[in-house]
DNA sequence: TGTACATCAGTGAACGCGCGTTCACTGATGTAC
DNA sequence: TGTACATCAGTGAACGCGCGTTCACTGATGTAC
């Protein structure tokens, strides 16, 4: 099976997708290197033809997650309410596959190396800055609180078994950061 | 090895308190029932004699965790500002083990069977409702999007690699809550 | 144009290991006599 | 008070399974002649 030049790039990009939407859904221990290959429709030993190890997959998902996110908010988010709809929506709280990539593994990540959570932060900080450009002050410390409280809603959203309760959250969450984009950071 | 009356009811919780701090640590996939009870100081075997699965113990452990959480708020956090800073202070980001079983387990709660998310569903709403009660307007729009926010704020400060930008965030989610409590909810 | 060969993405058996769970067993001690 | 026995919390070997990773191999096709 010899294939035209791009075709391994193609792979990798492909094995690429598949994981970042198990490893959203399903966890970062959740997936397993076997699992997703059959997934990408391919064999497992095929998959360190790509990737080092599956912590170097963890950390590429996690680089090409959050600059999905921030892609997503760059071109739906060009004012504070499209962002806070967009974001806390109900169909982004039941698609965990497709949606923030960072409200998904947060919690993982905090368990990670360094290295991962470096990556992380690098992303972070263009995505908070973005939310930042929305912001009639321009508060820093304000697009980090904002972040902070969409990806808090969005997870205790899902968490809660209530489907009133878990509306009922996304709504509060929306008003509030509007609350917040309003009132002005500290500096 | 007979043991008196009240000896099992003792491992029990001894065994549940373990648990309770390593969930936290390492989350609920990272721990296995043998190195849980290697640090009880038991064998693996004799975990069966306490819970029925571990999913039960997961339950378990959410119910007691977040109950453990709400008594710490109702007891350290009387007012609004000694809420923020009891929950977003530095010793409580790094000492995940002890800390709020909620900003730690949501991920993978999300991903529980119902009965496990309804035990966190109603333990949560407890701790919105102390919330609720220390804000001037008692909106409970606003005491659920400062619990997300605190949430939100805790997890994204413990995933990023810059303790700078970790401290910075801290700083701005205490500020953020007490702007939120300050300017009402829409209700 | 036709043939021989090198390439290399993908295959699948195998590795040691830890997982959750079961179960026959142990042995210290409370209780019955 | 002394002895025999029942109790039962805890032990540890064993189960089937999936994990991450390695590696000798396959075989379709681009390239050289």
């Amino acid at each position: 099976m010899r294939y035209d030049k791009e075709h391994k790039e193609r792979t990798h990009r492909h094995v690429l997708s598949v994981a970042s939407e198990r490893f959203r859904r399903d966890g970062l221990s959740g997936v397993g290197v076997a699992s997703l290959m059959k997934d990408a429709g391919l064999t497992h030993g095929g998959f360190y033809g790509h990737f080092r190890s599956k912590q170097a997959l963890v950390e590429a998902v996690i680089s090409e997650g959050l600059e999905d996110t921030l892609h997503h908010l760059e071109t739906a988010a060009t004012d504070i309410e499209s962002l806070v709809s967009f974001y806390l929506r109900p169909a982004h709280r039941e698609n965990r596959a497709q949606g923030c990539a960072a409200a998904a593994l947060a919690a993982e990540i905090v368990r990670s190396p360094r290295r991962t959570r470096a990556a992380f932060t690098a992303k972070l900080t263009r995505i908070i800055a973005h939310i930042r450009s929305l912001l009639p002050d321009h508060s820093e410390d304000r697009a980090q609180a904002i972040f902070a409280l969409l990806v808090g809603t969005l997870q205790l959203s899902r968490a809660v078994s209530d489907p009133a309760l878990s509306d009922r959250m996304l709504d509060a969450g929306r008003e509030a950061v509007l609350a917040l984009a309003r009132s002005g950071g500290k500096g």
